[in-house]
DNA sequence: TACTACTGTAATAATATCAGTTACAGTTAA
DNA sequence: TTAACTGTAACTGATATTATTACAGTAGTA
């Protein structure tokens, strides 16, 4: 799994826990614990994807236009992550004239899209604003 | 994703395949398309967890120590790749004052363990027995 | 017994991936 | 015009992954 999922899935919590619905690349990263670049590189595709506005120049930085609670991790899965769980790494050898070796790299895949989409299902059962419950939940305890 | 659970399925389902179930590491390894030592180290882990038998020694090798149907994809799973899905990389800091950096992590580490979960539901629904039965079927067509 | 063909495992090297950093152009508010 | 931002590219360093080498232990067989 890449560890963008997780930074997007931060930052966009972060935006819907924030008063004003603002923060920028700086306040994000630092929240996250990570650098600014890579908070923006997320960010910028997110804002590809339609789930947060940016406003460039002084005062700047990120806002959500969705509803937290209309965004699933599905949502932000899918955007940046879909395809992610089968390594690189492939399996056997379409010249093989063996049985197993010539296609199991074909039939290996299909396992692993399926588990993409089992993944995905869960993740649409989770949105942003459920995130943010479960964090003032964990507070409280 | 681990690519020693892709090599554990392989040579399980290449095991299954081979009319006397016997193969060594060198024959399995060259079916799945990497090195011997490699092999050596997946299979014996299946060993230890009673899918394979082992003989040392000259002739020797590996063999099914299960029936190919009850095996799941699950069951390799959790034997030596469960737990994968979660990247090292952690979000946020415990230390944070802000509800959402301090706690972040705990909440998206309980995120992927459903996802954990989810995955694992998944490959218990298939056996290496239909992998074989998935094989001969792409070989038809 | 000696030889050959295996497994088991550690150590190392080569390579690929991932994360952090620096740099700088473009944008906007004040 | 300056300061505070985003958007990207390029580079560096760290970490993870895969392959290789080496060798001890085991078992069948001449």
């Amino acid at each position: 799994m890449n560890s963008e999922f997780i930074i997007a899935v931060h930052s966009l919590v972060l935006l819907a826990h924030r008063p004003d619905g603002m923060a920028s690349s700086e306040e994000i990263a630092s929240n996250v614990c990570t650098n600014p670049v890579r908070v923006r590189k997320v960010m910028s595709c997110l804002r590809k994807n339609g789930f947060v506005d940016t406003r460039e120049g002084s005062g700047g930085g990120y806002r959500l236009s969705q509803e937290p609670n209309e965004v699933t991790l599905a949502d932000i899965y899918r955007a940046l992550t879909a395809g992610s769980l089968a390594p690189s790494w492939c399996s056997g050898n379409p010249e093989s004239d063996c049985l197993v070796g010539s296609n199991m790299g074909e039939v290996m895949d299909a396992v692993f899209c399926g588990a993409d989409q089992q993944l995905e299902l869960y993740f649409e059962s989770i949105t942003i604003g459920q995130m943010l419950s479960r964090l003032t939940a964990k507070a409280k305890a």
